[in-house]
DNA sequence: ATTGGCACTCAGTCATATAGAGTGCTAACA
DNA sequence: TGTTAGCACTCTATATGACTGAGTGCCAAT
């Protein structure tokens, strides 16, 4: 409460206007802001030399560095963390690009698949950077039918059928041959006793009735759960994660090392890793971002990434967003991503 | 027949012998060779200047060239042309690294999508560059069953399984509702009339008697012959291709360049080109190699591609091969491309 | 608190020197 | 006639030093 107190928070709220200033002069030109250009930048009249006494302190808060002795300044992860948390401007989009997005969604015609490949795409097409979209929780759907086709050897077409008109379909091996109508008697216990169940509930039930198996139900039954169980199984976790533009992120120089490029890439082709990292994001509402270094992911130095959940019938079912260079401007992309999160929230909408 | 033209001969029997041993050890080491050091190389001993007549020969024909005055050569293009067709000795494979790609190739469990997969990720394993199995005429296979399921909205899930077990299924818009009945006589038609036929005559039939139709055929069968056409229709044209391995090639400096790297990911995301560039070579039979500079993709610069079709009942369906640098080992990948594509064939049987 | 001035540091650029690799040519040799 | 040794020459790569310009930190003046 003294009078020095409340100078150092002046001091403060003047260096946070500087240490904006510069970073965004840093996120265009991508080269080390010295104290002249600064001075020049924010609208004060000051002279260089204040703008180094300030610029003394901001690196003293690790909110910036220099290079080298005769470079200007750099900001640092930290200095980063703040201006994303409290310094960000957000522009917002204007309807022509929003009305862009929101037709390119709509070609899709519905097919989730599509959509969500549009989606990364669009994302990677306007930012210039990669676009990510991630599938991770199925959207709740029931069970509308099931059917077995025999093929040779042993080996048994499944194919499962949700509400939402996803198929799924897979090779089962047995340890005999089926005929047709014993696959199809299969079938029909399974789509009487099952159809318009919540997935989730078959699943359990299957399992349940499978373990009262042996004594209740006759020879049909029990082969018609065991292949149930099987498919239904693998319906399940079938996560997916849509990953468009990675090429872009050969464009940025701050990336450049082929060696962090190619660790890069092949993160991208596993897929695992990302998916991973970004369903850290689920629960979070609204546009996250997050600083490569401070994911423990060392992979991911230099980059950042913007994310926001999205959902289908008000119920987030995966997150999409966008990787690119630390130095990315934020103040465009924010945006980008939050739309897009919500036009395609509302392009999956189903009725 | 004259003196000169035996004399002739006889240079250029060495000559070759030196171009051999001179891209031999180019390929090893990736620098210019000199007179010393290929002096060295060949068995025969004989003196630095004495190769260099020879080289300058070479240089003459065209088959080599210096990138400087005081460097060694390099072997052109038709120098590697020269090379590929008439002075390579390949080796065998081992056993042991036959056996390991069976296996592999094996573990798909016989699922052409997951077979092709594996091979492609096999041939990029092993080579240590990028793998690439394309599957354009689709094998030729015949109708098994159709299915339709009711959807909102008027769409209509069509399914349509083929006889070697391929699931393709589509959302098909209409101009009206139909009712589950309707959708399962329409079925029973289909499948009654066409199960077992080939799919190249399913095709032709449902044209033909759709134009018989408004004259001779109930609503219930015009309307199923219509989506069994759609349907039909998409399974057709799925040509397709998996690279592997992209990655493996950012390893190699000849490729250096980001930007034309970025082209050649661009191309192999999306897929068109290099697609049709392989389809060149279904007919040949054998593993064929090209360079890229011949093919006229300026972004092949740099690039060789090594292919051999590969067969699933005698038939060929589609190529699979290995993109790397010009100055790859050639003695070694072309044997892997020929096992390779052998053992998927023999995997891709049908019994 | 702000500023001008000044000495200092350091990356980048240019010219120059030097070493090394390799060539082409010529003359000698078998 | 094919092969070889020798030699002058070319060109790259590398190191070196000088110089410039950008930028800093600090001190003393305002």
């Amino acid at each position: 409460m003294a009078k020095k107190s409340v100078s150092d928070t002046v001091v403060n709220e003047r260096a946070q206007h500087f240490l904006k200033a510069l970073i965004e002069r840093y996120i265009r030109d991508g080269q080390p802001v010295g104290s002249r250009t600064l001075a020049k930048d924010t609208g004060l009249d000051l002279s260089p030399a204040t703008i180094r006494n300030v610029m003394a302190d901001l690196e003293e808060m690790g909110l910036v560095s220099s290079p080298h002795t005769s470079a200007g300044r750099v900001p640092t992860i930290t200095g980063y963390r703040m201006f994303i948390d409290s310094l960000l401007t957000v522009q917002n989009l204007n309807k022509q690009e929003v009305e862009k997005i929101r037709k390119e969604l709509m070609l899709g015609g519905g097919e989730s698949a599509e959509v969500l490949k549009s989606a990364s795409q669009l994302l990677s097409g306007v930012t210039q950077m990669a676009g990510v979209v991630t599938l991770t929780r199925r959207d709740k759907t029931s069970f509308r039918q099931i059917e077995f086709l025999p093929l040779s050897d042993r080996r048994i077409l499944a194919i499962l059928v949700t509400e939402d008109g996803e198929v799924h379909n897979r090779i089962l091996h047995t340890h005999r041959d089926f005929n047709r109508s014993e696959l199809d008697q299969a079938a029909n216990f399974l789509n009487k006793s099952f159809a318009g169940f919540d997935m989730e509930v078959v699943r359990q039930r299957v399992l349940q009735q499978l373990n009262d198996a042996r004594e209740h139900f006759d020879q049909v039954m029990t082969n018609a759960l065991t292949m149930a169980g099987e498919i239904v199984n693998v319906s399940e976790n079938k996560e997916d994660c849509v990953i468009a533009g990675q090429t872009n992120l050969m464009e940025f120089a701050e990336l450049s090392g082929l060696v962090q490029l190619r660790k890069l890439f092949d993160a991208f082709t596993e897929k695992r890793e990302i998916l991973h990292l970004l369903d850290q994001f689920l629960d979070a509402d609204g546009v996250q971002i997050f600083i490569g270094e401070e994911s423990g992911y060392q992979l991911l130095n230099g980059c950042s990434v913007v994310t926001a959940p999205y959902q289908v019938n008000e119920e987030v079912v995966g997150v999409l967003g966008v990787i690119g260079p630390t130095r990315m401007d934020y103040e465009r992309v924010i945006p980008v991503v939050d739309i897009t999160a919500k036009i395609l929230s509302a392009v999956l909408k189903k009725h």
